[in-house]
DNA sequence: TCTGGGGTCCTAGGACCC
DNA sequence: TCTGGGGTCCTAGGACCC
């Protein structure tokens, strides 16, 4: 049975709910309507644009490139930090509104969600249900989305990508000569820039040059990844809208430093930070660890990473920055200057599962009841409040947002 | 006064086992 | 005395997404 799928795609999310935070706190101005984005720090060294307006668009600024730049390009653009606390909360309201239409809902990202409306259409169209969800946004929550309307996830997301803002697009097989094909080969959802030049030796240009292309050949060239795009650019995609929440398969934590650091000692500070925080967060999910991974950047921007397998799965800070230590210890080059930092854990593991498998790990329980004891006054008083880097130097270089993702 | 942070999945090579 | 070969686990790195 064919399948009816909907993306909804919030317009410019991060800048759109920012402008409605403001408005909503008495601004005078609504910065989407003038050239403006939203971006981080520069003075902390992660000045890159997360979102932009129309006005900063047709300047021709980019997402992700850098505040400096977006600058050249529009002289007094408006910069304004990123909340990713409301962002939730707007994006909660969207969930929300969604769930009236059904509760085959796969939240792809905070402002992007795929609507499995197979079962749900009554005797309305695929694409009134889509106008209709495009109206009651804009009416209610009063932020506009993008959406796409097609019969898999894959052409209803290229749909939902067409022009924006505020529109709403089919993309049916039929269509797909017309409105894909004629498309460059970048547009297609999963070709990034590594892949796209090496089509372009191969002469292919455009999705539709990719489509007919010989499949052989692409998977000879790009393994997997060759069939994938091969079948995305004839429109094909068989996955389904994933509407139970699944567990993470890894939790991670990264700084980009304020200042590059070459003393091993610093380091250490940081992987602590990190580690508390990673932590923290699997305890939460009440989940167990068994690969930690630490992750350098230098300031030429190479990265590395290595990881290390445990025996027994864990949700031990102590163990997970010991382990961290260790890692650091082994990779770091005396001496190199250090942009970033990351600690992520990965193979999680359910505690549940956990506890009723035969060999019980042995627990440290003097150090697990100092854990809850902290995770306890984090949940009570802020993330901020508490941390056992007894320096306070590692306070001023890692501020987490509290709650975020 | 340049280049974030959070993820997922895949691949390739080495170790090790039978 | 011509050195096999399949399977699994582990690790490092790459590519992509928002």
């Amino acid at each position: 049975m064919e399948r009816q799928i909907l993306h909804v795609d919030v317009n410019n999310a991060f800048l759109s709910w920012t402008a409605l935070d403001m408005l909503k706190n008495g601004s005078e101005i609504d910065i989407r309507e003038i050239p403006a984005v939203i971006g981080g720090d520069e003075s902390k060294r992660s000045g890159i644009v997360l979102a932009k307006s129309m006005k900063a668009k047709e300047c021709g600024v980019k997402t992700a490139e850098t505040i400096y730049q977006a600058r050249m390009k529009c002289p007094g653009l408006k910069v304004f930090p990123s909340n990713f606390k409301i962002y939730r909360e707007y994006s909660n309201q969207l969930y929300q509104l969604l769930l009236e239409y059904t509760d085959k809902i796969e939240r792809f990202s905070i402002d992007e969600c795929f609507l499995d409306m197979t079962q749900y259409l009554m005797n309305a169209t695929l694409l009134q249900k889509g106008k209709e969800i495009n109206r009651r946004v804009k009416e209610e929550l009063g932020f506009t989305v993008n959406v796409g309307v097609a019969h898999n996830k894959l052409l209803a997301k290229m749909a939902s990508d067409f022009t924006k803002p505020d529109r709403v697009h089919t993309l049916f097989e039929e269509e797909i000569p017309d409105k894909m094909w004629t498309l460059p080969v970048s547009e297609l959802f999963m070709l990034g820039k590594r892949t796209v030049p090496k089509l372009y030796n191969m002469q292919i240009r455009t999705i539709g040059d990719l489509a007919k292309s010989n499949k052989k050949i692409l998977q000879d060239k790009f393994g997997k990844h060759g069939v994938m795009m091969w079948e995305y650019a004839n429109g094909i995609d068989n996955s389904e809208v994933k509407y139970l929440k699944e567990k993470p398969k890894g939790i991670g934590n990264s700084i980009t430093l304020p200042e590059d650091i070459t003393e091993i000692e610093k380091l250490d500070e940081i992987l602590l930070a990190l580690a508390e925080h990673v932590a923290y967060r699997l305890r939460k999910e009440k989940m167990l660890a068994k690969v930690v991974n630490v992750q350098l950047r230098n300031n030429n921007f190479v990265d590395t990473s290595h990881q290390k397998k445990l025996g027994n799965a864990t949700d031990s800070t102590k163990e997970i920055f010991e382990t961290a230590k260790e890692l650091l210890e082994q990779m770091y080059r005396k001496g190199t200057p250090i942009r970033l930092v990351g600690l992520r854990v990965d193979d999680l593991t359910d505690e549940e599962e956990m506890q009723i498998s035969l060999f019980q790990p042995q627990k440290d329980e003097k150090q697990e009841k100092l854990d809850k004891t902290i995770d306890k006054l984090k949940e009570k008083y802020g993330y901020h409040f508490i941390t056992r880097a007894g320096n306070m130097q590692t306070e001023d270089f890692v501020k987490f947002k509290k709650e975020e993702t």
